[in-house]
RNA sequence: GGAGAGAUGGCUGAGUGGUCGAAAGCGCUCCCCUGCUAAGGGAGUAAGGGUUAAAAGCCCUUCGAGGGUUCGAAUCCCUCUCUCUCCGCCA
């Protein structure tokens, strides 16, 4: 959420930020909305103000035995404008909040203008691809040839965009998985943590994806609806609803294994072959909580803390930073890693690294004590994956595959392998 | 799943219709005194919002959540949620 304060202020500053984003705000509608609001405000907390003291008259008078009726008379009819006034104001401050729900965080100056993926702009980039002196094939292939990755036996039970894995290739993922939550709990400083996998409106509300983009997630049709989360970035940044940190408290970082589900409404069509984009698949998460100062540089080091992963597991890698246009919805600044697919010949997202800024905070109350001033302000939150557990196995068996269709067994996964250094069919 | 108890400020805990946003204690901050390892005295100490260019001040809201009764609700009524204890059942 932006601050209302800067959107009535500086209106037009924020109508041409997110215009960037191609997202058109209706400023005029808006800051028209707020007139009316204010005055209806300023009229209801005036009114309420007469009643208190009205009643607080009665209290006396009857205390002191005198007659209390006339008094009575009185304040009857400032009861019925009261009623009156706070239901439309309530309307008023219910529309204003859905509007305010439904507008995308601004973006950082250095975000660079454009519409989609092909306008973003590489940062950097970490090793070589390398042409394997044969016909290098995608993960389907490979996977399906060992035996060991199966789309058909998946449908049976769950329909499209789910696989089945087995043998050594399922043991190599949950070797990936150990590897990243060791790494990011021993060398980069976060807690690891068990977080529900079903969340209500509300949590998701607080990270962004409600009210606006509900037809994305798998909800339940129990009486108090759950939602499957579509990543651990939900249960953990609500770790910070309502909450008042310390100044010494933050930065806080938690990482967290999970599984992650995604209904991928519109995605039809798109990655349709193999596990690039499937309906579950697992995640490690990394999540900041830090000071409103901080969250720049963190950022860049969230952003090199999933870096390491694909170095130690030499994958060529490329850092994009996200243009305008192509930024998710809550971000002010977001920098993609994309690791090099053999099978597809092209860098594909493996991990998505971003600086919310106070835009998540601001919905869920997520603040700490100021140390100078002593008074609460919002916190800045960040995630980043650290990184996609699948897309990195798909990376993998791409990457390490031999001329005889098995694939090596990277040397950091090894020890969690019991020292296998390929996997055969 | 069954039975009971509870939910108040950073914490403990009082408060059953009227200056109660809330006693007291603890904690914390500042000041004073004292002087030596600890003690004494005083003051302050919730959050959100409105008004304001901003601040101060003033005002509104909030005692688990939502609704109701009332001129007035932490206090009365209804619904829900959560926590604790016991029983049952389970991983």
């Amino acid at each position: 959420m932006i601050d209302p304060k800067l959107l009535r202020q500086s209106t037009d500053e924020v109508a041409a930020n997110l215009a960037r984003r191609g997202f058109e705000f209706d400023a005029a509608g808006y800051l028209a909305l707020d007139e009316r609001r204010k005055a209806l405000q300023v009229e209801t907390e005036s009114l309420r103000k007469e009643r208190n003291s009205s009643s607080k008259a009665i209290g006396k008078a009857k205390a002191q035995g005198e007659d209390i009726e006339p008094l009575l008379a009185a304040v009857q009819e400032l009861g019925d404008k009261l009623d009156q006034n706070e239901a439309e104001l309530q309307a008023v401050q219910e529309e204003l909040r859905d509007i305010e729900l439904g507008l995308p965080n601004l973006l950082q100056a250095d975000v660079p203008d454009g519409v989609g993926d092909e306008d973003n702009v590489e940062v950097r980039c970490w090793g070589e691809p390398v042409e394997p002196d044969f016909e290098a094939r995608d993960h389907v292939a490979l996977g399906e040839a060992l035996g060991m990755l199966d789309f058909e036996c998946a449908s049976k039970m769950s329909g499209s965009r789910f696989a089945v894995m087995r043998g050594q290739l399922a043991r190599l993922q949950r070797a990936l998985i150990q590897f990243m939550l060791d790494v990011h709990t021993g060398e980069h400083g976060y807690v690891e943590t068990y977080v529900p996998f079903l969340v209500q409106s509300q949590a998701l509300v607080g990270t962004g994806q409600l009210p606006k983009f509900e037809a994305d997630l798998f909800k339940t049709t129990t009486e108090t609806p759950f939602y499957l989360i579509p990543t651990a970035e939900v249960p953990v940044t609500n770790f910070a609803r309502d909450v008042i940190f310390e100044a010494d408290e933050l930065p806080l970082r938690y990482t967290a294994h999970t599984p992650c589900f995604r209904s991928e409404a519109g995605s039809y069509g798109q990655d349709t072959r193999g596990m690039i984009r499937q309906h579950q698949f697992e995640k490690v998460e990394l999540v900041q909580f830090v000071a409103p100062g901080d969250s720049e540089r963190a950022l860049e080091e969230l952003t090199g803390h999933a870096e390491v992963i694909l170095q130690r597991l030499e994958l060529p890698y490329r850092v994009v930073v996200l243009c305008s246009g192509d930024t998710g919805f809550g971000a002010a600044k977001t920098y993609d890693i994309e690791v090099w697919l053999p099978g597809q010949g092209k860098y594909r997202e493996i991990s998505s690294c971003s600086n919310y800024e106070a835009f998540q905070a601001r919905r869920m109350g997520a603040r700490r004590r100021n140390p100078e001033s002593g008074k609460p302000e919002l916190i800045h939150t960040l995630n980043g994956s650290g990184v996609a557990a699948g897309r990195a196995l798909i990376a993998i068996m791409e990457n390490y595959q031999q001329a005889d269709g098995s694939i090596r067994v990277p040397q950091a996964l090894q020890p969690y392998m019991a020292g296998a250094t390929a996997i055969y069919g």
